[in-house]
RNA sequence: GGUGCGGUGGCGGAGAGGCUACGCACCGGCCUGCAAAGCCGUGUACACCGGUUCGAAUCCGGUCCGCACCUCCA
């Protein structure tokens, strides 16, 4: 089975051929730690996460490379206000970021290079820009020279002359031309910064991606991924920056082969602002709902369509959650590994919708389907469908086993489901529902079924 | 002004020329001390206007509306 994915470049749903079949690559940017992260942060890390988890099922090999931005002026303003060493504030914010995507299932990437440590590999390909006449030099900054590049606005289908009109750029007295952008600016004394050919100071932004994936997977890779509004102008700039620095006006090709932008969140229809006050951080979530229920509502709609967040895609997905997990649960199968799960149809059906650029939403109504045909099935469709529906939660990244679980004390829950049994039987129903209560209060939700009561945590 | 994405039932959301997903919610029934779950059943749909076609939500032309990017942004 092929897969396919959607590529930025060309616009079209392409499928997807590695460079080197053993060896596929593939680059995200990832965050800028100044502060929790946001459900838009987690949209992108959750959907590239996946799309390594699907490439993973068709090649053994893939190598996931994420950056950190530990150096930026919204990093610096936030430590300047906070008073504290811009080291101190982005350790703790990378921390904080992996711990939240691990609660969302999102394993780290193989290599997660931070800016910080690639500074001097950033100065060389500077030098090199600077050498190959498509950077220059003015008041102590270093920016790049955007005519030099022909192919400039290519991804983001930009031409240099219309984005002028109605656009809000400035031309600063370092620039030679509006678009122009930084390379290299001086650091104030006061404020991190690092020796150069050109004076104290620290990186632009862009060059950190160019740099590292250069170091870390080298050029060209297969596959790039980020959200929607870095095409333009990050992406844009890195293929610039990247190509230029290989060989002057080489295609973007020479850069990654193909480019994966997933969609935004918005919130009531606008785009998430810290001016507008509507951030949702996957902190704050966190305290009311499991990672796999926001998970799953962030694969609940097709990665590359915008994603309305509201608090009911959260309990509908918590829902869908609960009773997918109870009817599969219910089918009673002692070893999955008695089966091949690549002779399984219903798994087939499933993950071609996967391989099929990433469309979870028609994953999980098979999913759905799968489990509404068990009534109909005969035993060994049965067992059938619950290995195809364990494979498919397990590489949507939905189902994990409950580790958590042994430092939970459940002897005095089951204390009180038997005292609430026993007033049951002698039809003491006041003192049942009393207990139901109490073990609500504890976030310990209950049910009778013909098997005994069973209970389950609510969070 | 430029560039791009989209408008599907009460809501979320795939699909894509005839088989009209899936989930959540609603309603009726069975079950049940109650509750929940489960099971059975019912309904509502493709922004608008033209066209192509035996047949269009799906193709073509036009109109309207929403969102994003062009400035830091996932």
């Amino acid at each position: 089975m092929d897969i396919f994915i959607f590529d930025s470049l060309s616009r079209k749903k392409r499928e997807f051929i590695p460079i080197d079949a053993n060896k596929v690559r593939i680059y995200a940017c990832g965050p800028t730690v100044y502060d929790y992260a946001h459900i838009g942060n987690a949209r992108m890390a959750v959907v590239t996460d996946l799309l390594v988890r699907v490439l993973k099922k068709k090649y053994k090999n893939v190598l996931f490379v994420s950056n950190i931005t530990d150096i930026d002026d919204k990093i610096i303003n936030e430590s300047e206000k906070l008073k504290i060493p811009f080291k101190e504030l982005t350790n703790k914010f990378s921390k904080i970021y992996n711990n939240e995507m691990l609660s969302l299932n999102v394993g780290p990437p193989d290599i997660q290079p931070k800016a910080t440590d690639h500074i001097d590999d950033m100065i060389l390909m500077i030098e090199k820009l600077i050498k190959n006449e498509c950077a220059y030099v003015m008041n102590n900054h270093v920016m790049f020279k955007v005519e030099s590049y022909k192919h400039y606005g290519k991804l983001s289908r930009r031409t240099l002359e219309e984005q002028l009109e109605g656009s809000r750029i400035e031309i600063a007295d370092f620039k030679q031309n509006a678009r122009d952008f930084i390379l290299w600016k001086p650091s104030k004394d006061e404020q991190p910064g690092w020796n150069s050919p050109w004076g104290r100071g620290r990186p632009g932004w862009h060059i950190e991606c160019s740099t590292m994936s250069k170091i870390c997977l080298d050029t060209p890779f297969d596959i790039h991924c980020g959200g929607v509004d870095l095409t333009f102008p990050h992406h844009e700039n890195e293929i610039a920056q990247s190509c230029s620095a290989f060989k002057p006006n080489s295609e973007p090709e020479n850069f990654s082969k193909y480019w994966f932008h997933n969609g935004f969140v918005t919130l009531n229809g606008e785009k998430m602002s810290k001016s507008l006050g509507n951030i949702q951080l996957v902190n704050d979530l966190l305290k009311k709902y499991n990672g796999e229920t926001i998970r799953l509502s962030l694969l609940s709609a097709h990665y590359r369509q915008p994603l309305n967040w509201n608090k009911d895609i959260l309990e509908q997905s918590k829902k869908t959650l609960l009773r997918i997990k109870k009817n599969f649960e219910k089918i009673k199968v002692k070893d999955f590994k008695i089966f091949d799960i690549n002779k399984n149809e219903f798994y087939e059906e499933f993950q071609n919708s996967l391989f099929d650029d990433l469309n979870t939403p028609k994953a999980l109504s098979i999913i759905g389907k799968n489990l509404n045909k068990i009534k109909e099935k005969n035993h060994e469709d049965r067992q059938k469908i619950a290995h195809a529906t364990f494979e498919a939660l397990t590489l949507l990244g939905l189902y994990k086993e409950n580790k958590n679980d042994e430092d939970f004390d459940d002897t005095l829950i089951n204390q009180l489901i038997d005292e609430r049994n026993e007033a049951r039987k002698l039809k003491n129903f006041e003192k049942a529902d009393e207990i139901r209560q109490n073990l609500k209060n504890k976030n310990i939700e209950i049910e009778d079924t013909k098997d005994g009561t069973v209970w389950t945590k609510s969070k």
